[in-house]
DNA sequence: TCTCCTGAGTTCGTTGACTGAACCGATGGC
DNA sequence: GCCATCGGTTCAGTCAACGAACTCAGGAGA
């Protein structure tokens, strides 16, 4: 979202949570997380995005603590992006603008679907309508009708296939 | 959000839905309409959005088909600007990130209570945990503890008191 | 009729975030 | 020694946001 992002004045819990996630890339970076990619390049591949705007927002997300950095290898000392449980919780806010956006803004069938694995049914609101509440390892992510992808970075070649949310993507 | 909000390349619904309501100033329009705002006026004596700004984005949302601009009066011409369904099925994913805010971001109570009239349960993912769906209509918004309103506008004067959520606000 | 006021914008110069390309430092492979 | 990769930082140019001033139409009062 956003330019110069303070909503000042506005003593409003939206305006403080778009002061954060409302940033523009910010939320494409959340989704991104949330089907596993956790790695700089992989976020840089995958969302065209410029480096220094990607470096500023991954480094917001930590300083929010909505993501943290973890060392996953020591030579050469690399670290990876994850969410935290407070990150985690942004999934049913993220989903369900994703699925307005599916239902008013396309016309093709819907580009990915939601699974609940343990009983099978479609995610509604962001959470399961037989089970209630998910964990998102639960979840599954496939590729549905309406999608046309064309692109060939390798995060999405590894969503052309299901998978579970959070599930790690490993590239290299 | 946004600056140049295209994210041309994403094939994402999120995406289009960012690039529409991801927008900086869209959400808190929006939020501002879901209590009841319809006129340029009031939008802009309760956000201090630019001028140019609020007229931009509530042409784009008119575009869209989220909102609608009807007359009011004709002497003098006079229009107001209301949600359409299309954009009130904008209402849970908004009020989701507003309670994520509330949650993560605030260290007060919660400023605003949702609450479903009929059935009296405070809501949940922006949906009545008992009843299931909600008219929009019979959702009050009431000031929660944590609200510290400093603002004079009329619009914030207002939302002191209980309200329904989408009854028109007459500030003249 | 003349003047003032209000609502709803538009115009415009300035500011500042985003963009993309180039550069940098550490590490590892050959 | 040379080259490639990863994860950034730096920098000049662009373009949207900002805020103040201006416009225009239609009353209201004198």
């Amino acid at each position: 979202m956003a330019l110069g992002t303070d909503y000042s004045g506005q003593d409003c819990s939206l305006a403080r949570a778009l002061e954060l996630v409302g940033e523009r890339w910010t939320p494409l970076i959340l989704r991104d997380a949330f089907v596993g990619v956790r790695r700089y390049r992989d976020f840089l591949d995958h969302l065209d995005i410029p480096r220094a705007v990607l470096a500023a927002r991954l480094q917001a997300l930590v300083d929010a603590g909505v993501m943290a950095k973890e060392r996953y290898q020591d030579s050469p000392p690399r670290e990876e992006y994850v969410l935290t449980a407070k990150g985690r919780e942004l999934w049913p806010a993220l989903h369900l603008l994703g699925q307005w956006g599916e239902q008013h803004l396309t016309e093709r069938g819907p580009r990915r679907l939601y699974t609940h694995l343990p009983c099978g049914s479609r995610l509604r609101n962001g959470s399961c309508p037989s089970c209630g509440a998910v964990e998102l390892e639960d979840v599954e992510v496939r590729p549905g009708p309406g999608l046309v992808s064309t692109r060939t970075d390798a995060v999405s070649v590894a969503l052309r296939e299901p998978r579970r949310l959070l599930d790690p993507l490993r590239t290299s």
